[in-house]
RNA sequence: GCCCCGUUCGUCUAGAGGCCUAGGACGCCGGCUUCUCAUGCCGGUAGCACGGGUUCAAAUCCCGUACGGGGUACCA
């Protein structure tokens, strides 16, 4: 049997971590089992369905490397979905209700209970305006699963309130979508967020319900369910949308590679055995096994995740970080970015840091802290020190090598060492990248003139 | 309220009864390399939520407690 997974967005925001999460771990199990990966787009309702973020999430998931063998869209299937509801009315495995919200909300809490009381089950309620269908769920008996990640889950019918299928709209509601591709689309796996566990006997009711209105047909076996761990925020909760910065496109605008937000992602409830959890996609891919995902919710670490995207940077060929980090330069001469990269590429941690390390190349240094000016152009043998790099780089060459030979060169006669106060006096800060190539792509004016005016205010 | 679930260093994870005086990674701290920073290398810090069982033996199995989370829509 081959293993069919399916990735079910809903169009209704942009890809974010815990579904891209969910994504890859659909994605690593269909090629580890050399499956098949369906992507699905849960677009039924038609009101918070916003077409244009499909092809948003469709480039995240490309992006990241994330490709897909099938499509579907549920708004091409919605008729199936009406005649299945319509079966279910027929076979008496559901049944019309008037019932307001209000009214359903109002005897519950008059009742003590949550949920709707099956008020229309016998009523025979005829359709019209404001008519829903729900479904009869069994009054006892258990439901459950053995899932993959958390081991047996059940239910007790009993706490099943009868749901909705069908909105007065017309318009069948998700589960039925669900249960009925699931079942068409021959799905084998269903990975997915721990926040669906308990919408689980519900699908699966009817699952059971399609399968007993076709009689005589062959059906495949009820797919195998793993529920993933949540992804929280450092308070423990659930990533929103809302709350939280969590859309992966947000994270390649702020120049993470997306090798490096795969591998960071698959490390999010699942582990390598061999402790190397860096590493080429295809080692995961042939570790990767369902029943070894945790079942504790796992903290996005942005820490973490930058260590990996540095990791990553670092290890590219020198063109590939060019090209990767040329879209994060804004207004620097490309030609500048591609001679300094070398010296970039093992300082950046995202790609968007990449301008901040080349301002004071390409234009003004910063304005150096009181202590800086004070600990580093204090010592009493500074004002020598520029003097004479002042004098020699005023008909030095103007190449990196000569530079640097006027510059130690000084540091030797004087017994000192003077790259500090030249860089403070150029830069404005005590770290960066090495000083003498981007002087070399410097005017010499320009530099001189930073250097004596430092010198003046010694 | 009701239903479902979780708990190994601050964080992510390895661990499926003896290999665990609990391993790796991030972070943090220290050292070496270095006339800046960074990289690289070396070292350190810190954890089985708690209480009962079961067993010759428990991080691993069972029960309870505590804490935490998810769900409870005519969203998915």
């Amino acid at each position: 049997m081959t293993v069919r997974v399916r990735f079910s967005p809903a169009p209704t925001g942009y890809l974010h971590v815990g579904s891209a999460r969910s994504a890859l771990f659909n994605w690593l199990y269909a090629r580890h089992t050399n499956g098949t990966m369906v992507l699905r787009i849960e677009d039924t309702d038609a009101d918070r369905s916003r077409p244009e973020l499909i092809s948003a999430i469709c480039e995240s998931l490309q992006w990241l490397g994330i490709d897909w063998d099938e499509e579907h869209h549920q708004s091409d299937r919605f008729d199936r979905y009406v005649a299945a509801a319509n079966g279910f009315l027929e076979s008496g495995h559901a049944y019309r209700c008037d019932c307001t919200q209000d009214a359903v909300k109002e005897r519950a809490e008059a009742a003590g209970s949550a949920g709707y009381d099956s008020f229309c089950r016998d009523r025979n309620v005829a359709p019209g305006e404001g008519v829903v269908i729900r479904f009869r769920t069994p009054d006892e008996g258990i439901i459950g699963w053995d899932d993959l990640v958390r081991g047996r889950v059940e239910f007790d019918c009993a706490v099943l309130e009868d749901f909705i299928v069908v909105r007065s709209s017309g318009v069948p509601m998700f589960h039925v979508a669900n249960a009925l591709d699931d079942l068409e689309m021959n799905i084998t796996h269903v990975v997915r967020g721990e926040d669906l566990v308990n919408t689980t006997p519900r699908v699966l009711l009817l699952r059971q319900a399609i399968i007993d209105n076709r009689p005589g047909e062959e059906h495949p076996p009820t797919p195998l369910y793993a529920h993933l761990p949540l992804i929280v925020n450092e308070k423990r909760q659930k990533l929103s949308k809302r709350r939280d910065d969590v859309s992966v496109g947000d994270y390649r605008t702020k120049g993470f590679l997306p090798e490096a937000m795969r591998n960071y992602l698959l490390t999010l409830g699942w582990g390598p055995k061999d402790d190397v959890e860096i590493a080429p996609i295809e080692k995961f891919i042939a570790e990767f096994e369902l029943a070894d995902i945790n079942k504790a919710p796992a903290f996005f670490d942005i820490k973490k995740l930058e260590h990996f995207n540095a990791e990553y940077i670092r290890a590219l060929p020198v063109e590939s970080f060019v090209a990767a980090g040329t879209p994060f330069i804004a207004d620097i001469d490309p030609a500048l970015f591609a001679t300094l990269a070398p010296f970039l590429q093992e300082r950046v941690k995202r790609l968007e840091e990449i301008p901040s390390f080349l301002s004071w190349v390409v234009g003004d240094p910063d304005e150096p802290s009181e202590k800086d000016w004070s600990n580093v152009m204090g010592k009493p043998e500074v004002p020598a020190v520029l003097d004479l790099v002042i004098e020699r780089l005023a008909t030095a060459d103007w190449t990196p090598e000569a530079i640097g030979d006027v510059v130690f060169g000084v540091g030797t006669e004087l017994d000192t060492k003077t790259q500090l106060p030249v860089r403070l006096a150029l830069t404005g800060s005590r770290s960066g990248i090495p000083l003498f190539e981007p002087m070399a792509e410097m005017d010499r004016g320009v530099v001189l003139d930073r250097l004596r005016a430092a010198r003046a205010r010694t």
